[in-house]
DNA sequence: CACATGATCGCCT
DNA sequence: GGCGATCATGTGG
């Protein structure tokens, strides 16, 4: 099997460098389409061998949990797969999507109500490509984040952090990518995005 | 540029 | 047994 955990050397930073402080718990546990529209512009930083790797957040989805068919807890489905969104908000939701890409979630609101935002594209610091995070697979895979950090704490963690940004982007509304299956709840307009940058995964 | 397809496997029916 | 919160590559216009 490919358990392929380590981030492309390109994304490393250094969070103090940076001036980013880490996003606390009532963060995470206010409203999905909040966090979800605040998460575009922090960043996603996780660490190996003792550095960290990451980038800018410049794409999300909010997934609303029992009565969004296109949520994996939708109808309240609870499998071991989808147990993280149960969790309190500011955990780590990983799933495995056509047999191979990792897709990465943090989990909002309260323990009990599952919901979460799926991060869909980030930025990488200065030198690394452009579009390498751009889409929920290459984000994953850009940062070594696989299906074995689901559940992972959010909050205080030694492994994985969001941090907050600095400024506020301007935010771009549509509907949510690969849902078609999804009834009524595929034209939400539960996706965010960063108007301004080019790792976007899905241009009109 | 716009599709079309294959890869690959956990989860649901 | 079918299909998906995807992506890279291939074909054709």
């Amino acid at each position: 099997m490919i358990a392929n955990n380590r981030p492309d050397p390109r994304l490393a930073i250094d969070p103090a460098g940076l001036g980013l402080a880490a996003c606390a718990r009532p963060f995470f546990r206010r409203g999905t389409v909040a966090v979800a529209r605040g998460l575009v512009g922090a960043w996603i930083a996780r660490r190996w061998r003792g550095r960290w790797y990451g980038g800018r957040i410049v794409e999300t989805e909010a997934y609303l949990g029992v009565t969004d068919r296109a949520a994996h807890s939708w109808a309240g489905r609870r499998t071991p797969r989808v147990e993280p969104m149960y969790a309190d908000g500011g955990h780590l939701y990983v799933f495995l999507v056509y047999g191979m890409h990792s897709c990465a979630n943090v989990v909002t609101r309260a323990e009990g109500v599952p919901e979460a935002v799926l991060l869909r594209a980030a930025e990488g610091p200065d030198g690394a490509p452009v579009r390498l995070l751009s889409g929920p697979g290459k984000l994953c895979a850009g940062l070594g984040i696989t299906t074995g950090w689901s559940g992972r704490d959010l909050v205080g963690g030694e492994s994985v952090r969001i941090l907050r940004g600095r400024g506020r982007p301007r935010l771009a509304v549509s509907r949510r990518i690969g849902i078609d299956y999804a009834g009524e709840a595929k034209e939400w307009p539960l996706r965010f995005y960063d108007r301004d940058s080019e790792a976007v995964s899905v241009r009109r």
